[in-house]
DNA sequence: CATAAATTAGAACAAATGTTCGAAAAAAAA
DNA sequence: TTTTTTTTCGAACATTTGTTCTAATTTATG
């Protein structure tokens, strides 16, 4: 499958950050996609930019941020009830996994920050953080987050509905959208995270 | 107190990738510590990086990253269901821990599992941890944690009706329940995690 | 096919940045 | 005090970088 440019683009600057810790240059983006010309390069984050997707300081170098992934995640084991006789943190003892903020990049792991209210009954709500675990295809019933038209990710739940599955929105002002090739499966929605 | 210069520069680095995205250039960084010439910052951050606490491309610019990995985040106490009796942190109720952002963490914090389905309509579902600051007392129209008879912690919107005040579920099938001397208010509600 | 739109290229420029050097100032050590 | 070390300064320089313009090329559209 052939990315889109832009798409390429917003990959690799999320990838240089995530890795190197620091946003790549434009000459440096120009030749990761193979683009001979930084004004082209320019013109592709101008417009990332105009759809929000991405932020930069007007003549400041390596200034790119993402607005939509924001940072890696870790995860860490909550326990729960301790079995008798077993180490604290046995995997019997385990509860759930939390996922914490961590300068160290996980290759499976990033975190989407949710726009808008389509997942309300869900409880997921307007500028929740939801974790996303690329490396698990969500499959019926599972929340997952996907790509759409390679330019927007969203969060749905997915589903069969006699034969055809769709991505269902947990709010009855929204309507179901049913699969096809412009809608691509991310990875499945595995925690959540608010600020109240 | 006064810092150290290097102690300085490390955290305005720190800060500034975490709250800007990007690193600071050298001329920022001697704006920020007062000192008024590039090369001082310069001498300041080859010192950084031979303690290992920095690291930089060479005439790259914004290319510093932090080495330190787990300061800016701190571990706060995930308590259950409360044993009768037993104030609300004691250890015999703590069930694990999450970690929270540096800059949002106190002394003061704490996390709870919530039990049941009260606040449903507020987006907090059973099983969900919510961590409460105890230094801050919910006021009207907040979501609160609150002991009732010392023996059962409970998560609710606080709110008045005519005078009197309320604990109130965000939950039709549950009643308002007025706040008596049995009822203590433990803090507000401020995030929320959950695993799905 | 002809036309319009989108994408890419090339070159040049101004601005911001990292680097280096010597010397002054301040602080520490003797 | 004197000496040494550390810290700071100032200026200059080379490099990297973002930006802007026009034109060429490709792709879509009729």
């Amino acid at each position: 499958m052939k990315l889109n440019k832009q798409t390429e683009i917003l990959e690799f600057i999320q990838y240089k950050i995530e890795n190197e810790g620091y946003s790549p240059s434009i000459r440096e983006i120009a030749e990761k996609v193979n683009l001979k010309s930084t004004s082209s390069v320019h013109h592709h984050l101008n417009n990332l930019i105009e759809k929000g997707l991405l932020s930069k300081k007007a003549n400041q170098p390596r200034t790119l941020t993402s607005n939509k992934i924001i940072t890696s995640f870790k995860t860490v084991p909550i326990v729960g009830e301790i079995a008798a006789g077993s180490p604290l943190l046995a995997e019997e003892n385990k509860i759930g996994e939390i996922s914490v903020p961590q300068e160290k990049f996980n290759q499976n792991l990033f975190a989407l920050k949710v726009n808008g209210d389509s997942m309300l009954d869900a409880g997921i709500h307007d500028g929740d953080i939801v974790v996303i675990d690329k490396g698990v295809e969500p499959k019926n019933g599972d929340i997952g987050a996907f790509m759409i038209n390679d330019t927007e990710a969203t969060v749905k739940y997915l589903d069969t509905i006699s034969g055809k599955r769709y991505l269902i929105p947990a709010n009855k002002n929204y309507n179901n959208q049913e699969i096809n090739s412009n809608i691509q499966p991310i990875g499945k929605v595995v925690s959540l995270f608010r600020d109240i």
